[in-house]
RNA sequence: GGCCUCAUCGUCUAACGGUUAGGACACCAGGUUUUCAUCCUGGCAAUAGGGGUUCGAUUCCCCUUGAGGUCACCA
C-alpha cells in the first residue's frame, strides 16, 4: 500500500484565507488519517504577484491552527528549513528546464515567439469572431523552428497525436476531456519559470504525492495534467476537488463577506480547534446519520473521509463560526482561558491581580462569543464608570420611579449590603431580604442596584458580580449614584 | 460564447429507492427570582421546475432554469 502523502501548496501573494485554510485542513485530516505525510509547498513562480511577508503568514497561520506539515517547507525559530520544497529554488537547480528541454528534443513542445501583443490582437478578433481562441503552433509560422531568447516554451498538443484526455475525481468521478479544448499551453515562461501547469505536476511526481486535495476551480485544467503525467509516463496521483466556499451572498468570499486573513480570527480571539471545526464542516460530514457538531482535533483526523466530503459549495456563516467557538469557549477550565486571553483584556485590568481577572473571566465566560469580547463584557470591573442616566430614563419599570424614590431604595440597599460578608451566598440572603423590606420586584430593585453597580447595560447575575467587585466598591459605587442620581 | 461543475429549511447539512424529509446555526415565543448571556422547552422553515424509469423517487436518467468555475507568460 503506498504511503499517503498530501501537500498544501499556496501561493505567496498574499495572506491565508478560509478557502485555503479549508484545503490544507483535509490535507491534513487524510493524511494524519491513514498514517501519511502532510507536505507544504511554496507555488512562487509568479515573480511578478510574489509578496515576500506573505511566505511569513502562511507559516504563522498554518502554525497557529496547529496544521504544521510533516515534511516541506517551514520556518523554525526564524530560519527556514527544506528550501528545497521552494519551487523558486527548484528553478535554480533546474528542474522544470531539463523536463521542458527534453519535451523540446522529443518535439513535444517548442519555443514560442508570438508576442504578448501579437496573442493580445488573436484573442480579440476570435471573441469578436464568437469563436473560442486556442493557441496551436502554426500561429509561430516558421519561427518556432529558432531557438530565440527569452521566448516561452509551449507544450505541443497536435504532437501528442490522441483525441482526449480522461482522468477521474474521488469525490466527483469520471471527466474526459477533448484535446480540441486544450491549447498549447505554456510550460516555462519568457523569465524562465514553470507555469503552475507545469511545475505542479513535476512536483507533485517528485515528491511522491499521493492525494491531490485542492480546490474546484482546478478542475477544468486538470485535464492538462493528466496529459502532462502521460507524456512522462508518470503514474497519476489521486485527484480531489473541494467545492468552494463562498461569501454570505452567496459570491464569491470578498472583504465583506468573509475573506480574511485566518490571523485575525486569531487576533479577533477566535480558537484554532473551533475555526477547524467550523471549516471542517463546510463540505463536509461524517454522513453516518450522527449529529455531532462539535469534534475535537482528533475526532476529526477519526472521522474524516473522503467519500464524505461534499460536492457543492458551501457559504461561509459567521453566526456559526461564532456559536462554535462559543462553545470551545465554555469547555475550557478558568486557567487555559486565563492563559488564553492575555492580551484580551481592558487596559484598566493591569492593576488587578490574576486572581480577580479569573474571578472576572468565570463570570463572563459563557457569554464570551470570541475573546475580543472581553473589555466591552468586562470594563466595568476594572474601572469606575460615569454614571449614565440613560440606563434608568430608558429603564421600563425604573423609569417610572422618581428620584427620592431611586435614592431611598439605593440607601436601604446600601444598608443592608454593609451588613454582608459578600459572599455570593449571603449576598443572595440579603438581596432577597431587601426585597421584604421594600416590598418591591425584584426587575425593579435588582436592576436598579446591578446599575448603580455597574453603570453598564449589561453585566453577570447579580449577586456575582457584586461579590466579584467586592464590598467597598461596590458600596462605594452605591454611594455615588446615591449623590448623582 | 465554448468547455466544465453544482442544486434538500435563510445558512451548514442528514436521509441502502419506502422517514410525519432528521439535526445544528440563525430567527421567534416561553421558562430558569433583574439585564445581557448560558441552559431548557416549543415554534417557523426545504427536496428549483418539467418529463421519464419504478409498485414507490430527495435519491437513478433526460431536459429546462438558476448559481459557480474556467478559457493568462495567475495559481
Amino acid at each position: 500500500m503506498k504511503v499517503v502523502r498530501t501537500r498544501f501548496a499556496p501561493s505567496p501573494t498574499g495572506f491565508l484565507h478560509v478557502g485555503g485554510i479549508r484545503t490544507a485542513l483535509f490535507n491534513y485530516l487524510l493524511a494524519n488519517q491513514r498514517g501519511g505525510q502532510f507536505i507544504l509547498r511554496l507555488e512562487d513562480t509568479d515573480r511578478q504577484r510574489f509578496v515576500p511577508e506573505a511566505i511569513e503568514q502562511i507559516v504563522d497561520g498554518l502554525a497557529w491552527l496547529g496544521l504544521k506539515p510533516d515534511d516541506g517547507f517551514w520556518i523554525s525559530g526564524g530560519t527556514p528549513q527544506n528550501i528545497d520544497y521552494i519551487q523558486s529554488n527548484r528553478q535554480k537547480s533546474g528542474t522544470y528546464q531539463k523536463l521542458a528541454d527534453k519535451l523540446v528534443g522529443d518535439g513535444l513542445a517548442y519555443y514560442s515567439p508570438t508576442t504578448t501583443k501579437e496573442l493580445e490582437n488573436l484573442r480579440l478578433q476570435a471573441s469578436k469572431a464568437k469563436k473560442p481562441f486556442l493557441y496551436r503552433r502554426v500561429i509561430d509560422g516558421n519561427n518556432s523552428d529558432k531557438l530565440l531568447p527569452n521566448v516561452p516554451i509551449r507544450l505541443n498538443i497536435e504532437a501528442l497525436k490522441r483525441t482526449n484526455v480522461e482522468w477521474q475525481d474521488e469525490i466527483r468521478g469520471k471527466f474526459a476531456d477533448s484535446l480540441t479544448n486544450i491549447e498549447d499551453f505554456i510550460i516555462i515562461k519568457s523569465d524562465g519559470f514553470p507555469t503552475y501547469n507545469f511545475a505542479n505536476v513535476i512536483d507533485d511526481h517528485q515528491m511522491n504525492i499521493s492525494h491531490i486535495i485542492r480546490g474546484e476551480e482546478f478542475i477544468s485544467s486538470t485535464g492538462k495534467y493528466g496529459l502532462l503525467y502521460d507524456i512522462f509516463k508518470w503514474n497519476r496521483p489521486k485527484f480531489i476537488h473541494l467545492p468552494v466556499i463562498n461569501g454570505s451572498d452567496g459570491k464569491k468570499l470578498s472583504k465583506r463577506t468573509g475573506d480574511t486573513n485566518v490571523l485575525e480570527y486569531r487576533d479577533k480571539g477566535y480558537l484554532p480547534e473551533a475555526l477547524l471545526n467550523f471549516l471542517a464542516l463546510l463540505g463536509w460530514n461524517p454522513g453516518d446519520g450522527s449529529t455531532q457538531e462539535i469534534f475535537s482535533r482528533d475526532e476529526l483526523v477519526k472521522a474524516f473521509s473522503l467519500k464524505a466530503v461534499n460536492k457543492s459549495p458551501a457559504i461561509f456563516d459567521q453566526k456559526r463560526l461564532d456559536w462554535i467557538n462559543g462553545q470551545y469557549i465554555r469547555q475550557l477550565t478558568i486557567d487555559k482561558l486565563f492563559v488564553l486571553s492575555q492580551s484580551f483584556w481592558p487596559k484598566q485590568s493591569k492593576h488587578f491581580d490574576d486572581s480577580y481577572k479569573k474571578a472576572v473571566l468565570a463570570l463572563v465566560q459563557e457569554r464570551l462569543k470570541f475573546l475580543a469580547e472581553l473589555p466591552q463584557l468586562t470594563n466595568f470591573f476594572f474601572e469606575d464608570l460615569p454614571i449614565d442616566h440613560k440606563l434608568i430614563t430608558n429603564h421600563k419599570q425604573l423609569s417610572k420611579l422618581s428620584k427620592d424614590e431611586l435614592k431611598s431604595f439605593l440607601r436601604s440597599a446600601k444598608q443592608i449590603l454593609l451588613k454582608s460578608d459578600f459572599s455570593v451566598t449571603d449576598l443572595t440572603n440579603k438581596l432577597n431580604e431587601l426585597l421584604k423590606i421594600t416590598g418591591q420586584k425584584p426587575v425593579v430593585l435588582f436592576s436598579l442596584i446591578r446599575i448603580a453597580s455597574t453603570q453598564a447595560s449589561a453585566s453577570p447575575q447579580l449577586a456575582d458580580t457584586l461579590a466579584v467587585l467586592g464590598k467597598e466598591r461596590s458600596l462605594k459605587r452605591i454611594e455615588s449614584t446615591v449623590n448623582e442620581v
